[in-house]
DNA sequence: AATGAATGAGGTTTCATTCAT
DNA sequence: AATGAATGAAACCTCATTCAT
C-alpha cells in the first residue's frame, strides 16, 4: 500500500524510462505497469521491452515476476516517508493528508494501492508487507490522535484505537475515487470537503476547521 | 457493484454447488471462484470442476469467461435491493448500513466489490455495468440526504452533493477492511463505531445518534 | 467432381433451404456451405444452423461430417448426365460445354470441383468416387472424341488417349478461373475464346470453328 | 502460386530437415507439411515435431499459423525466376515450360499450387500475394507472346490478351494432374502431347513444332 | 550484463460426436 | 425425428523461466 498517510514526495519528473542503471529502468518500468495494467495484465516481456532490453535479462536483477513486483511494491511503500512529528502536527495536518489523495497527482498512487491490495490476496509475501506497513501506519495514526486528544485539540471522546483504521479505510476508498466519482478528480470544492468532514470524523473542534482556500 | 447501499438479502445458505441447474451451479461456482481468486485467477477448467462439468459445456451456457464473470457481476449488482424510501429512513438508516459492511456475512460482498471495480478498468462492459450502478447509489444517496435535511434531520450545512460520493467512498473503502484490519471484522465495538462516526460526518445532531446495542 | 464433362440442369432455383424433408435441407446448406468454405471451413453447428436443425439431428441422417460431405460429392458427381451420343454430337459440342464452364452461373460448380479434388487428396472414399466419375468421363469424350476423327470431323493425327485427359485438365484449370482471372467471368469474349482455341486444340478443322455469336 | 511460368530451380536435395538453421528447419518442414495436408489440415505441433523444436518456439520466429503459411508462400513465389526475355525465347519457350508441370519432380510444386489457390480462399493475405503473382504472370505472357507474334513466330490472329489468362488456367489443371490421370505423370508421351497441343493452342506454326525427343 | 532460442505448462476456445429425453 | 447438454480431444497461442553464448 503506498504512502497511505502521507505520499512519496520522490520526484516522478526525472523518470524518462531511457535513463539510469537498467535496475532502475526495469523498476519504473514495471510500477507504471503494474499500475497501469495489474500484476496478471503485465508479462515479462511487455516490462522487458518498456525498459529496452530483453525479457531473459530481468531476470540478472529480479529473481522472478514476483519478486520484481515485490520489490516494486516495497519501494513505493518505503519511500512513504513518515510523517515526522517535528512537522508541527496541527489537528489539520491528518485531514489535510487526506484530501490530498484527491489530487490528480496522486493517480499512479491510487492505482498502486488498489493493485497492491489485490496482490495481498494472492502473494503471502506482499501480504506480509502490506500488513507491517498497515500497523506502522495504524500506530502512527492512533498515537498522533491521542497526542492531538491529550492537548485538547481533538474530541476526547472518540476512540483512537478505531479511529485510526477508519482514516486509513477512507484513504484505502479514495484510491477507488476514479471510478466511484471521476469527475470529482482535482476538484477543488471535493477536496475541501473531504477535508473538513474528515476533520468531524476526527472531532476536531467546529471553529479550528479552517480549511486551505482552492487555488 | 454489489450492494454499495444496501446489500442483498439472498438466501446463501442453500448454495450447495451440487444441485440445481447447471447453469445456476455454473453461476454459482463462478461467483465464488470470482470472489475468492479474482477474474485472472480462475481458469475455465477450475470453474468447470467446481460445476461438475467440463470446461466446454460452459460454452454451452455463456458466450466465454468474460460474458460470464460479467453476468455473475450483473447478477450480484441486480440483486441489490434498493433501499426503498418507504422503509421510514431515519438519519441513522444510512450509517447502519454503512455499519453493516464490517459484518463477517459480508466477506463474499466486500471480496467482489473490490473484484468488480478491479475488472472494471480491464473491461468496458463491466465499467459500463458499474458506472449505472455507482451513478444510481449516488443519485439514491443525495435524495435521501437532502430529504432528511430539509426535515431537519439532518444539518443542511453540508453539501449533499459531495457527500453521497464520500459515503460510497467509505463504503468501498470497507471492501478492505480484511486486509486492513482484519481483527475488526465482526467486532461489535468497532461497527458501532463506524456507524456513529458516519453519523458525525453526514451531520446527525447529536443526540439522535443512537447507535443500536451489540448484540 | 461435379459434372465435370456437362454440367448437371439440376433446378437450382427451388432451393430455398426452408422447404423439402430435413435430408434435403441439411444436403442443399451443406452443398452451399462445403462450396463457400471448404470441408474444415465448415462446421456441423453451421450445417445445422443453415438447415434449421442442430448439429445432433444430423447424426440421425447421416454417419458423420465425413459421411455427409460425401453424400454432397455423391450426388453432384452423379447429377452430372453423361452427354448422350444421340445428341447430335458436333465436333463443336465438347469445346462449346468446355467454354460453359467460363459463365457466371458456374461459381458454384468450380468452387465444388476444386473442393472435390482437395478432399479427395485426405479422404479415401471421396478419392474412389472421385476416381470412378473421372475415368468415366475420360472414356467418354475417348470415344467420342475417337468416333469424330473416324468420321472426318476431327484431326485423326491427335492422339484421343491423351487429348481427353487434357480436356479434363483444362475444364478444371477452369475451375480456377476466379481466382486467376476473375474479371472474365461471364465475359462473352473469354468464352469463345476458349470455345475457339479447344477446338483448335482438338483438330477441329478451321472452316468449322463457328463459334456462337454471343448473346 | 509458384512458378506458374517457370519453376523454382532451388535445389530440393538439400532439404534434410535437420540441418540449418532453425528458421529454415521450420519453413522446410512446414513447406511440406502444408504441401501434403494444406492449411487446415497442419498443425502447430506436427510442423513443430518436423522441425525438432516445440510448438511455442515457432513463435519466435513467426508471428502464427498463418504467418508461417504466408511465408512459405511468398518464398516459394519469390523463388520462381520471371523467365528472362534474353533466354531467346523462341515459339516453343512456353509450350515446354508447361509442359514441364507434368513431370514427377514438380509435384510439391503442384501440390503447393494447389494449396494456395485453395488458401487465397480464405486468407485476404494470401489472396493479394497471389493476385499480384497472377498480375505478373498474366502481364509476361501476354508481352512475350505478343513479341512472337510481331517476329511472325505466332499467329498473330489470336488474342494475347485471352491467351495469356489461358495458358495459367491450364497450367492451373495441371496442379491437378496427380488426382485427374496419375499415370501420366512423367510419361514422355505425355509431356510431349502437351507441349505440341500448346504450341497449337498458341498458334504456333505447323512445322515449327518439333517437339523435345523424350529422354 | 545481456541476448535470443527454447521449453513446458497452461490458457481459452471450438468441434465432432454421443446420448438421455 | 429432434433436442440440448455434455464430453474429450485438440487447436492456437502466451507466458514465465532457463541457458548457452
Amino acid at each position: 500500500m503506498p504512502s497511505l498517510v502521507k505520499p512519496a514526495s520522490r520526484d516522478l519528473a526525472d523518470a524518462s524510462e531511457e535513463s539510469g542503471s537498467t535496475r532502475a529502468r526495469i523498476l519504473r518500468a514495471a510500477e507504471r505497469l503494474f499500475a497501469d495494467h495489474g500484476f496478471d495484465g503485465v508479462s515479462m516481456p511487455m516490462i522487458a521491452a518498456a525498459s529496452g532490453i530483453t525479457a531473459g535479462a530481468i531476470y540478472k536483477h529480479f529473481d522472478g515476476k514476483a519478486d520484481l513486483f515485490f520489490e516494486v511494491v516495497r519501494r513505493v511503500v518505503q519511500s512513504t516517508p513518515t510523517p515526522s512529528p517535528e512537522d508541527a502536527p496541527g489537528a489539520m495536518t491528518l485531514p489535510r493528508i487526506v484530501a490530498m489523495y484527491t489530487s490528480p497527482e496522486f493517480k499512479r498512487l491510487r492505482q498502486l494501492a488498489v493493485e497492491i491490495h489485490y496482490a495481498s490476496a494472492k502473494h503471502p509475501k506482499v501480504r506480509r508487507l502490506l500488513r507491517r506497513s498497515l500497523d506502522g501506519n495504524i500506530a502512527q495514526i492512533r498515537d498522533g490522535v491521542a497526542a492531538l486528544q491529550r492537548g485538547g485539540d481533538l474530541d476526547s471522546a472518540i476512540n483512537a484505537e478505531l479511529l485510526a483504521p477508519m482514516i486509513l479505510v477512507l484513504i484505502m476508498g479514495l484510491a477507488h475515487m476514479d471510478t466511484i466519482a471521476p469527475q470529482l478528480v482535482g476538484d477543488a470544492r471535493w477536496r475541501n470537503f473531504i477535508e473538513e468532514r474528515v476533520a468531524a470524523l476526527m472531532g476536531v473542534r467546529e471553529g479550528d476547521r479552517q480549511v486551505e482556500p482552492p487555488r
